[in-house]
RNA sequence: GGAGACUUCGCCUAGUCUGGUCUAUGGCGCCGCACUGCUAAUGCGGUUGGGGUCUUAAAGCCCCUCCCGGGUUCGAAUCCCGGAGUCUCCGCCA
């Protein structure tokens, strides 16, 4: 969540800040009204409280002595009692609702976001890797036809067993999702810690990645036990941590997970969802990295060049688009997206993306470092993806498709094929 | 699933039976100072965290914080109830 103090100094800088994100005056204005009012009870309960302790204290002592006027102060302070009892309820009452409203409200654009409030106001920063227009969209096939074909591909089956939304993979291809994860993981080993995370969650850690309150239709729970199924690494990434104070010489920290993810895709139906664009289901190798704002800059700057590696070794053409201030996530504060483009639907899809989350995350979860001596302060979290199935490979795919249905794999996922070259029909 | 033990200020730990003097003990770590040519060692001092108030700032003062949430009491680390987590044993199980 935003800095609450932020907030109560400077409304008009948050104002102006989450207008770039489309969220009205009010909306802001009426999360201060509920701090204000939330610290000036605050401040009577906390008055309420000292005379109780005092007295108290000043009651034992009369007892211990025999003093009998013990009895009548003891009374005095029984009936003291329920009246901080009625203004610690308002209290309660009044933190429930100033942290809600804080809740609600999503992180700040960073000031050098382009500005605009949709995805029409995008900036294009690079397009790389071999010239988009050498391909022409009536010569490629679009994934799912080319894996259907070569019968590594089954969403009758999948549908069969799941609905919509999900893939069933066979052979060569569900080795190359495994042979995918292993490239991305191997990639970034030097640099990330690697971490097998669960894959279901609890519901404070959805509200400590800025996922809940807001985002509760997006993601799958279990009711029985209450917890939930992780759309991305970031998530137990990010909250392993909750809770922690790190010393400063301990940041950076740099941690990958591969791991499933799973998305409701609630509001996306029939948006992109032929083949395996956009699925409830797939597998991904996420990079988190945590910092000081000192090293920001730089942090971000290498976890986007980890970003592209993948996109580069597989001569994929991509591009980096960096997000309008409207087009950010709830949590973020700038993010560049890769996008890799797909000549068999003609399009750019989003295999990355590549995002600063400043203190948002860390504030919400309680993860701070020490600067100086008594002094904490939240660290700031990046995270991206290394390497997302399914979008990898169908690119893979529909960028390798030759004329006669067969599909040659780029050189760097070789050995993790058990050296096979090509795709070739299977059964 | 059953039985038991446990959870204390970054880490380890005393305190809980017997409620008030706990403003929480000691060690490690960390910070400062002294000593030393430097390092190490040693000595002395400091060090829970969150919030409020005041202030240019600091200091001060106040509230909260002994896993979390309730309760009993004038007063709870300490007593009672509920929950979470860790460990041990038993049962079941890949």
């Amino acid at each position: 969540m935003i800095d609450s103090n932020l907030l109560l100094d400077q409304p008009d800088a948050v104002v102006a800040a989450l207008a770039r994100k489309g969220v009205s005056s009010e909306t802001v204005l009426s999360a201060r009204q509920a701090l204000i009012q939330r610290r000036s009870i605050l401040s009577e309960v906390e008055g309420l409280r000292a005379e109780m302790n005092r007295r108290s204290k000043q009651v034992g002592k009369l007892i211990s002595s025999g003093d009998p006027s013990a009895e009548q102060e003891r009374l005095a302070l029984a009936d003291l009692k329920s009246r901080i009892a009625e203004k610690e309820a308002e209290l309660r009452e009044a933190e429930k609702n100033s942290r809600s409203h804080l809740l609600m409200l999503p992180n700040l654009p960073s000031p050098e976001a382009p500005e605009g409030l949709d995805e029409s106001c995008n900036v294009i920063l690079r397009v790389e890797g071999p010239p988009a227009d050498r391909f022409n969209p009536a010569d490629y096939r679009p994934h799912w036809e080319i894996a259907a074909a070569l019968g590594i591909y089954d969403p009758e089956r999948a549908a069969k067993l799941s609905g919509s939304g999900f893939s069933l993979l066979y052979g060569d291809g569900a080795r190359l999702i495994r042979a995918l994860i292993q490239f991305g993981l191997d990639l970034n080993r030097d640099t990330y810690r690697e971490v097998l995370v669960p894959h279901m969650v609890r519901s404070e850690v959805f509200e400590g990645t800025g996922h809940l309150p807001k985002f509760a239709e997006d993601a799958y729970n279990t009711t029985l036990d209450d917890l939930w199924l992780v759309p991305t690494g970031e998530v137990p990434l990010t909250g392993m941590h909750r809770g922690e104070l790190f010393e400063a010489d301990e940041l950076p920290k740099r941690y990958m997970a591969y791991s499933v993810c799973f998305r409701r895709e609630a509001g996306s139906a029939g948006k992109d969802t032929r083949g395996l664009q956009r699925l409830h289901e797939f597998h991904k190798v996420e990079l988190v990295r945590i910092c000081t704002p000192e090293t920001v800059q730089d942090e971000f700057d290498g976890l986007l060049a980890d970003a592209e590696k993948p996109l580069q070794l597989l001569e994929l053409p991509y591009r980096v688009v960096d997000l309008a201030a409207g087009d950010l996530t709830f949590s973020s504060s700038r993010i560049f997206d890769l996008e890799v483009y797909s000549p068999g639907v003609d399009r750019w899809l989003e295999v990355s993306s590549v995002g600063n989350f400043t203190d948002f995350q860390p504030r919400r979860s309680n993860i701070r470092y020490r600067v100086g001596s008594g002094q904490t302060r939240a660290p700031y979290y990046l995270n991206g993806s290394a390497l997302a199935t399914p979008r990898m490979w169908a690119a893979v795919i529909e960028h390798g498709q030759r004329q006669d249905g067969t599909v040659e794999l780029p050189s760097a996922l070789v050995p993790y094929m058990g050296g096979k070259k090509v795709l070739e029909p299977e059964m």
